[in-house]
DNA sequence: AACGTGTTCGCAATCGTTTGCGGTGAAAAT
DNA sequence: ATTTTCACCGCAAACGATTGCGAACACGTT
C-alpha cells in the first residue's frame, strides 16, 4: 500500500513535470480536459463528469481528478463550451460613447445584473456613427452573444441592421435612445415629463423668454424633450417662439456655444435656456460668461442628464437626472427574461418608463430679491 | 437549358422557403455552412472553400454558394472559428472604472488600433476591487482572449493572478497603473516628471508652503508623483514637510475634502496644494471655498489627469494632462506585437514612457499684482 | 489501351467539451 | 450456476468551421 502510494506519487510528479515541460514548449499550452484524461488514464468523459460531480463517477476518481485539475490550474475553455451549448453566456452592449457619465452609469447597472446572472458583458462604442453601429451589431452577432442591449447613435436613421438581428432570433433590448418603429423591449426615461418639469421650473422662477437647445430630431428622446418643453409653455399660456428653439445636431460643446451666441445676438435675447443635455448647457454657459453676463441673474440655465460635475461648476448647474444605473439594471432584467424564454413562448415586448428627477441648483434660481 | 434553369430556380425557392420555415421553428436558427451544403447538395468543405475563393472550386459552384449565402445572410460562427483556430481575435481590457475620462480616452485609443487589426475588444471594470479584478482576469482567460491590457485596481497589492496569466502564455500589457515586479510590456506616463513640473510651476508662481494630496502608495503612479513632488521641492531648496503630505487612500471627492480641511486647520496652512488627481483637487477646492477662501489668491491648486471638465469649473483647474488616447494606442500596438510573435521568438518586455503636459489655468496663477 | 495530368470535390480529423447509450466487472439475488 | 443489479466508465456523436489527403472524372498523351 505504501509502496503503491509512493509509486503513484512518483508517477504523478513525473506526469506534472512532463506537462510543465510540454507546456513550455507549446508556449500557449492551456490545460485541457484531454490532458487530465491522459495523465490519469481515464477518458475525457470521466474527467468532465468528475469535475461536475456526476453520480456515475466514484469518489476516488473524483478526488484524483479534482486534485490534478487544481494542481495544474485547469480552466475550462469557454469557447468550446459556447460552441457545444450554443450559448456564450455573454451579452453585448452598443452605446454611442463610453466617455459619458450617463452611459457609464448604465453600464454599471448592466454589469450588476448580468454578472449576478453569470453573464459576461461586451461593450462596444458606435461613436455616434451608424457605420460603426452596423459593424458592431454584426460583430456581436457573429460572436453569437446571447443578447444585445443597444442605445442607438445620433446618426442612426435606418434600422435594417437592428431588425435583421431581431429576425434572426437574437434577443434585443433598447434603452434610452430607442427605435419607435421596432417592436421590441425598451427601457426609457420619461423625457417629456423631465423636460416639462424643467421648463415649468423656469417659468415658476419668473423667467418669461425661455429658449431650448434641442437635440437631433431623429432621436426620439430629443423629440420628446422638445415636446415636453412645448407642453410646459403651452400649459402656462406661454407663446411658442420657434426662433428660440435651436437644434444642436452635433451635440458638441462648441456647437452649443456658437448657437447660444446666435440667441444672445437677438434684439430680445432669451432670459433662460433649457438645454437638451448638460454638454450643451456647458456650452451655453461658456458663451454667456464670455459676454460678461451673469447666471442666473441675466440668463438662467437648466440642463439634462446631471453629469457628475454639474454640481461642481460655477454656478452649479440645475439638471434633470436620469436614473442611469437603474436603467441598465432594468434593461438587463428584460434581456434576461427574453433569453430564458422557452422556444415556443411568445416573445415579450415590454416597455419600461423610468422617472426623471429635477435637481435645482444655482443656475436656475432667481435671486431672492428678484423673486416674485 | 431553359427548363433546367427554371427547375433549378423553382427548387431554390422551395429550398429557401423550407429554410425560412425551419428557421422560424428553431427560433434561433442561424444559418450554418451545413445548411448551405445541404441545400446545394455539396459538402461543407466545398462551401467553406467556395466562400474563400479556394482555387480548387469551380467558378459555377462558387457563384452558387455565394449567392445562396448572400440570400440567406449567412454569417460565419465566430465561436466555431475561434475553437478551430485557437484564436479568438479578441483582446480583453481590465480597467478600474469606465466612468473616468482618462480611461475612456484610453479605451478609444485601444479600439482604434485593435479594430484596424481586426480585433474585438472586451472591456471589464474592476471597480477598484482586487476580487473583481481576479474574477475578470479569470473570465477573460477562460474566454481565451488573445491578449489582455490591464491597469490594476487601487486595492491590488498581490499579483499572482497576473503572473499566472503570463505564465500560461497570455500576452499581457500593463498601462498606467503597472506592476513593477512583473516582467512584461508596460506603457506609462512620466508621472514623476509631470509632478515635478506641476510643483515647479507652483514654486515659480511664488507659493512657498506647498502641500500634496497623494494617492495610495502601493500604486506606482502615486508613488512616482510623490517622488516628483519631493524632487521639485528639493531642487529648489525647499524643505520637505511630511505634515503637508497627506495620503488619500480612497480616492473619493469627500475624502479629499476632509483631508484638505485637516490641512487648513493647521496653524500655518499651506498656500498651495498639488493633488494626485483631479477628483482630489475638486475635493480640495470645495473645502477651500466652503471656508470662504479664494483660489488662487489664498490657496493655489494643481491637479493631475486633466478631466474633461477641469476647464469648466470655477476657477479653471490647472492640471497635468495624460495622453490617454495615445496610451491606449501604444499599449495595443505592443500587445499586437506580442500576439504576432512566433512561438520560438523570445517574449518582448518593452516599456514605453509617454510625456505629460502641464496645462496652466486660473487655479494656480498668482495675480499679476502679487507676482514676484 | 494504358498512362499521365489536371480539375473539382468529399472524407475525416481536428479544436475542447458534453452526453446518451452501451459495455464491463463484481457483487447480489435467484 | 445463472441471472440480475448496480456502480463505474468509455465510445462516439455533436456543436461549426477548416484543411490535408485522396478519390473520381475528364481530358490529352503515349
Amino acid at each position: 500500500m505504501l509502496i503503491f502510494s509512493f509509486v503513484r506519487r512518483l508517477l504523478k510528479s513525473i506526469v506534472i513535470f512532463r506537462l510543465i515541460n510540454s507546456l513550455k514548449e507549446m508556449k500557449k499550452g492551456n490545460i485541457t480536459i484531454k490532458d487530465l484524461a491522459r495523465e490519469l488514464n481515464v477518458s475525457p468523459s470521466t474527467i468532465s463528469r468528475a469535475l461536475k460531480d456526476h453520480p456515475d463517477i466514484s469518489p476516488e476518481t473524483k478526488k484524483a481528478v479534482k486534485e490534478l485539475s487544481e494542481k495544474l490550474n485547469y480552466q475550462p475553455n469557454s469557447v468550446a463550451l459556447s460552441l457545444r451549448q450554443s450559448k456564450t453566456n455573454t451579452i453585448g452592449v452598443i452605446i454611442p460613447e463610453i466617455a459619458h457619465f450617463f452611459f457609464s452609469a448604465v453600464i454599471s447597472g448592466i454589469e450588476d445584473i448580468a454578472h449576478n446572472a453569470g453573464y459576461h458583458v461586451i461593450i462596444t462604442q458606435s461613436n455616434e456613427s451608424i457605420d460603426r453601429e452596423m459593424m458592431n451589431t454584426k460583430a456581436l452577432f457573429n460572436s453569437r452573444v446571447d443578447g444585445i442591449l443597444i442605445s442607438i447613435s445620433r446618426e442612426t436613421n435606418q434600422f435594417n441592421h437592428l431588425q435583421q438581428l431581431i429576425d434572426a432570433g437574437t434577443p434585443v433590448v433598447f434603452f434610452d435612445r430607442v427605435v419607435e418603429s421596432i417592436n421590441a423591449c425598451k427601457v426609457i426615461v420619461n423625457d417629456e415629463q423631465g423636460a416639462y418639469e424643467a421648463t415649468t421650473h423656469l417659468i415658476e422662477q419668473g423667467y418669461y423668454r425661455i429658449a431650448h437647445l434641442a437635440g437631433p430630431q431623429n432621436l426620439t428622446i430629443s423629440n420628446n424633450r422638445l415636446n415636453g418643453f412645448k407642453a410646459a409653455l403651452a400649459d402656462n399660456k406661454y407663446m411658442i417662439d420657434d426662433n428660440l428653439i435651436k437644434i444642436c445636431g452635433l451635440g458638441t460643446y462648441e456647437e452649443a456655444e456658437a448657437i447660444t451666441n446666435e440667441l444672445l445676438d437677438y434684439r430680445f435675447p432669451p432670459d433662460a435656456i433649457f438645454a437638451n443635455n448638460d454638454v450643451a448647457a456647458y456650452g451655453a454657459m461658456t458663451a454667456i460668461k464670455k459676454r460678461g453676463m451673469k447666471i442666473p441673474e441675466d440668463i438662467a440655465i437648466v440642463g439634462f442628464s446631471n453629469w457628475r460635475f454639474s454640481s461642481l461648476i460655477q454656478p452649479a448647474l440645475s439638471s434633470v437626472t436620469q436614473p442611469g444605473f437603474k436603467m441598465g439594471q432594468e434593461a438587463t432584467r428584460l434581456l434576461m427574461k427574453q433569453i430564458n424564454l422557452g422556444k415556443d413562448e411568445e416573445a415579450i415586448t415590454e416597455t419600461i418608463s423610468l422617472k426623471t428627477n429635477l435637481v435645482v441648483r444655482e443656475s436656475s434660481l432667481k435671486r431672492p430679491s428678484e423673486q416674485v
